[in-house]
DNA sequence: CATGAATGAGGATTCATTCAT
DNA sequence: AATGAATGAATCCTCATTCAT
């Protein structure tokens, strides 16, 4: 049996790897343009070596894509049951959204940008995971419309997606400029999207 | 000369044929999935014949990407020096950048998400091009600020990227669901980046 | 029209030498064994080039499949509509058979040995044809009972079975030994088939 | 020397077990078709575990190849010295060589279609047994010239040969149908063998 | 005995590009 | 201005084989 755990262990590592190699070519050279001998390369395999992997190429992008879904998601889920004013969890949303460009290599650029490449019926599980994700948001603001923390014309699903569409921006600008720093940025999204540009008053 | 002129002018539709068909295939599969048969066809020439109207793949991506951003520029200059209050020249702006997503097939898209792909002699003008816009964009944010119009605290570098990346995710939404209606959009937009989420008052 | 007419007859010959050349690599090292290097090799162009003329490989096996049968099957046609006596047509339909082992290069050895590694799909066509001329021959037989030229109690499907396996086996060897004389094996496959071994009388 | 014996003994199974599961695997997909981690599940042991069976593929298909001929020839050899006549004889001798299909798996499909892609040096071996097995059904014929129980007239090397190619026809068949009687098949290739289909009489 | 992990060479296929016509 | 034919390099993937454990 120890042998059968090390075992397991040492390809789960290995696997995991694969990944993190795999989203980071990704992130840098796309679906298409990324060759899997430049993934083996990250890793310091051999090319054929991968495949102990990954079924294939694609399969690759499913798992960067799910890897990065997955973390990212289950921190909203809890964020969402737990007490704390509307702003406050909202700060918090986007303060986690920033964050897993930084912790997930990689990955979450690579959901955004290249995930549309995979087959429909790879992307199934994702499409879940994200729908998820724009529904936990939106009922965030919808909590908020209904405590009277925020605007009660609010288009909640507008701004879901609105803040959505602004995190990864920045998020992408976080992973290209790492001089940036996530709190602030944060900071400044959750200013932006609670009180505008107008003056205050 | 007539018979050149005549030449040309014909030489000259092609060619934004080509340019449109490029913009739309790179927009659907990215510039590395997309092949110059896929270009072709969309044009309805021969692979080879499309040599004729590039000089190369990415010498089609660089002017698809071009062709994007100068009239989305140029429009933005023209607004930049026209007379009217701040707010309204943000909303007309953020109504021409949504506007070129649909109007100018998918070279927006393409821009946004290919042009990292071009070798760095080829993006010189593209940055040229953006960074101008940028600029534009965060003069009017400045502007806006000094004539008591916007909050005095505004970060307007920031506030003028957020705009982009908003108004990117939105013109993408644009283009995959052709049931979303621009004006609409564009008005939400306006009415976040202006007053987010908060009640009034 | 004459350079189009010219252009497609340059393909048809291209593709003709390229069944040919297929026909010839997939009998000496078989489907799997062979490598469209090896086919491109044959017939003097490059291994890319050969794509310009088969879809795949095994699109390559149909179509050298498709080659053998479909002559073959013809020559049975005209065969069985011409008078004649039994043993003379029998005599003939071996002969034709045998023929088409040396004037069709390999592709009658290829569907022999070969086709069961094309998908199902691939094969339908194949299926008809070759049943098709096992129900010619078969007929041959049947009309001989009938007419009294054969034996009454002659199983006519295991007969037509038979010699199809009988000619194959021989039209191997005929390839395979160069220095085989197709009439001499064609006679004495009549004589077997018609005679057996037993002492005349 | 007793736990090697044991050894040796649960060696020599999974090697019977190694060898008709190589035997299975090619006759379904050819040599070159098949692969190591086929015949590895087809035994139900890892793919590197079949190393311990076979130097290589290639010498699993030599052992497949004369694991198929050695019974097939020994069977053979009994049989020519027994006593009985001819057409006995010859009928004893197709039952042996269509039961082969049966029982041995499918190694004698494989020896027939698969053994040319040895290279050389195995197949030495492989010939002296296939020449030997040639010759003894010749000599079969020639007795039965002799003693004048066959036709005088006969070429002795061709019909035995015929013989072979006639019962390897309907060997794979009893393969592709197990519907099919063997001896049923085996009393009409005699019959056919000794009669011919003309008349009796 | 057996396995999991890794290798590296080979193979099918794609594709940007060229060029004679 | 356009095309058909060809190229050849690149790329994904497979697979026989090895080996430490």
């Amino acid at each position: 049996m120890t042998t059968s755990r090390a075992t397991s262990t040492r390809y789960q590592q290995q696997h995991q790897r694969a990944i993190a190699a795999a989203a980071s070519v990704f992130a840098k050279k796309g679906f298409h343009g990324a060759t899997t001998q430049d993934i083996a390369n990250e890793m310091g395999i051999q090319q054929g070596s991968l495949y102990y992997y990954f079924d294939s190429k694609e399969a690759a992008l499913e798992e960067v894509c799910l890897f990065a879904l997955r973390d990212y998601l289950s921190r909203m889920e809890v964020l969402a049951t737990q007490p704390g004013s509307i702003t406050n969890k909202l700060g918090k949303a986007i303060q986690s959204h920033l964050a897993s460009y930084r912790t997930h290599h990689e990955a979450m650029k690579v959901h955004n940008e290249q995930r549309l490449y995979l087959a429909d019926t790879r992307r199934e599980q994702l499409k879940t995971l994200g729908s998820r994700y724009r529904e936990l948001l939106e009922q965030l603001f919808s909590a908020g419309v209904k405590d009277g923390s925020l605007n009660p014309q609010l288009d909640c699903r507008f701004s879901a997606r609105s803040l959505i569409g602004l995190c990864n921006y920045w998020g992408v600008m976080l992973l290209r400029d790492t001089r940036l720093d996530i709190e602030d940025i944060g900071a400044r999204c959750l200013e932006l999207t609670l009180q505008g540009s107008l003056p205050p008053g």
